[in-house]
DNA sequence: AACCGCTAATTCCG
DNA sequence: CGGAATTAGCGGTT
């Protein structure tokens, strides 16, 4: 058999990861990056533990500009609603037509959905406030259709006289009736903006020509004119641009690269598991040189020399700059502008170790009851990665070891595999099979937490990857399709948060894959109450901030 | 190592 | 809705 899709019981999950090469965009010409004046800052999406605390500047959109008749009331996310104007309807809606019935009619008028829901987070809380109200007239007058279309024979009866049960009825009903207006209407906001979070084909389509140029040169590089790095091996695409994950723009993408080791001996640095010391054993590798006699292997000297290396190998590339180190963070970033937009790649040197898990990951990744022993089992043959990175400061020392010098353990290989088959069904997500709402639910989540970072600078330090752990355990405390129907988008969604609040609350939100971690620990209590509370607020309020 | 062919996931478009 | 287009990923062939 053919293509990519391992059925359930694949054997040999690991295997051919250096065979894959892909040559489909190589021959294209790159297109000389234009400058523009005018600046565009990505939000601080889908960023993962390294970047928390990454400030999120405000950007400019040009694009406001050129299309002035759509976007005027819109604002944040002129492409979409920019030229071809053809927002898509609520697919939801479409496809179930008898959940939804009542609210199609109105929702298929096109002016309604260009102005709806404008979820861009650079303009909500700075300034654009014009296009709440919009979008709410536009809402509510859905339902005043709807309402007068459903329901006119029960509030007129009402009128002529009743007796007090049969008013208490009523009054029953219409609260009933209030209530099912909100949740449709709950549901048309949320539609709306996973719509406006998707990713423009165009807009992928030059990032990834791109990126997978740079990587490819980078690639050539590091094989054939260095010495310590050329043993390394295909790039493993993580983060979630690479998991469709990636909401609003393609502007962040995340390779690693990695150099395979042999025989090491693993330390655990820190009592949670999620750091180590790292030292080869005998036999071969270019690393040693790294290596003084009776000390591990220094990461930061490695990852200093792999950044020349990447910086010699991208001076002719045009258009690319390169980020300050910075401290704690395991990648060299670059940034190439595409069309005036800035593309951030995070280029990762990992040390890849094909053999058991550490010990502390004994009691991670309880996705029996979700995606079934086999499947973990798989999972655990798979090797593990090591990158270098460290937290807090770096000149911490530990048994006369570096902070910066420790390896930090990473699983992104297979969080991408879970979320790619995520499904307690095999066929779930498939063209034939059932779908389900657990991806948006979490790009929902993601989202919202990325507009109140923007909204709160006081939440810099929560992060995608708190979001992606949160999503991976309600998958495992409901298990089964069922419970994340496409159709149950909004209890789906609603539960999560409910989830990710009491994380918060109580300070507590394991790796998934090390327990022993807790994500949150570097977060103040203060600040988890305080985003709880807000979450909360958005969940029992409707979401206002997704409709500004 | 380069290339091809297939499939999946997603967006686009009529 | 259904098909085209596009990126991604895998495996086989030359």
């Amino acid at each position: 058999m053919s293509g990519r899709r391992k059925p359930r019981t694949a054997k040999s999950p690991e295997a051919k990861r250096s065979t894959g090469t892909r040559t489909n965009t190589e021959e294209k010409q790159t297109k000389t990056f234009e400058e523009q004046a005018a600046n565009f800052n990505p939000p601080a999406s889908g960023a993962r533990p390294k970047k928390c605390g990454a400030p999120a500047k405000v950007k400019l959109d040009e694009e406001i500009k050129k299309d002035p008749k759509k976007t005027t009331a819109s604002g944040a996310r002129p492409k979409k609603c920019g030229a071809p104007a053809k927002v898509k309807l609520d697919e939801e809606i479409k496809k179930d037509p008898k959940k939804t019935t009542t609210a199609t009619t109105a929702q298929t008028k096109p002016n309604v959905n260009c102005t709806a829901s404008d979820a861009n987070p650079e303009t909500c809380g700075t300034k654009t406030k014009s296009p709440v109200d919009e979008k709410d007239n536009i809402i509510s007058t859905i339902y005043k259709d709807k309402c007068a279309a459903e329901q006119p024979e029960s509030t007129l009866k009402g009128k002529k006289g009743m007796t007090q049960l049969q008013m208490k009825q009523l009054s029953h009903d219409d609260s009933k009736k209030a209530d099912d207006v909100k949740k449709t209407e709950l549901r048309t906001t949320l539609n709306a903006t996973l719509e406006n979070l998707k990713i423009r084909m165009k807009e992928k389509s030059k990032a990834s020509e791109v990126i997978n140029k740079l990587e490819k040169v980078i690639l050539k590089h590091l094989r054939s004119e260095t010495i310590w790095f050329r043993q390394v091996e295909e790039p493993l695409h993580t983060g979630s641009y690479y998991e469709n994950l990636k909401i609003s723009n393609p502007d962040e993408f995340d390779i690693m690269f990695p150099i395979p080791v042999q025989r090491i001996d693993i330390q655990p640095f820190t009592e949670d598991g999620a750091f180590y010391v790292v030292s080869l054993k005998r036999g071969y590798n270019p690393l040693k040189r790294f290596q003084e006699d009776g000390k591990p292997l220094p990461a930061s000297e490695i990852l200093q020399d792999f950044r020349q290396e990447v910086i010699e190998s991208i001076k002719d590339f045009p258009g690319v700059s390169i980020d300050r180190k910075k401290r704690g963070c395991p990648a060299v970033t670059l940034n190439i502008k595409v069309e005036s937009r800035d593309i951030s790649l995070d280029i990762v040197l990992c040390l890849v170790v094909q053999s058991s898990w550490p010990d502390f990951t004994s009691d991670g990744l309880k996705i029996e009851a979700w995606l079934g022993r086999k499947i973990k089992k798989d999972y655990k043959f798979k090797p593990y990665y090591l990158v270098s990175k460290y937290e807090g400061n770096g000149n911490d020392e530990r048994d006369g070891i570096l902070a910066k010098d420790c390896w930090r353990i990473s699983f992104s290989h297979v969080e991408k595999e879970i979320l790619k088959n995520h499904g307690s069904v095999k066929t779930c997500c498939e063209k034939d099979g059932t779908h389900c709402c657990r991806k948006d639910c979490l790009k929902l989540l993601k989202h919202l937490l990325s507009l109140l970072k923007e909204q709160d600078k006081s939440f810099a330090k929560f992060c995608s990857y708190h979001v992606k752990t949160t999503f991976l355990h309600a998958c495992c405390s409901r298990t089964n399709d069922s419970q994340w129907a496409a159709a149950d988008l909004t209890q789906c969604f609603e539960q999560l948060l409910i989830d990710f609040e009491k994380h918060l609350e109580s300070r507590q939100l394991n790796n998934f894959f090390i327990p022993a971690q807790n994500l949150l620990s570097g977060c103040s209590q203060k600040s988890c109450k305080s985003l709880a509370l807000r979450i909360k607020k958005e969940r029992e309020e409707g979401f206002p901030i997704f409709k500004c």
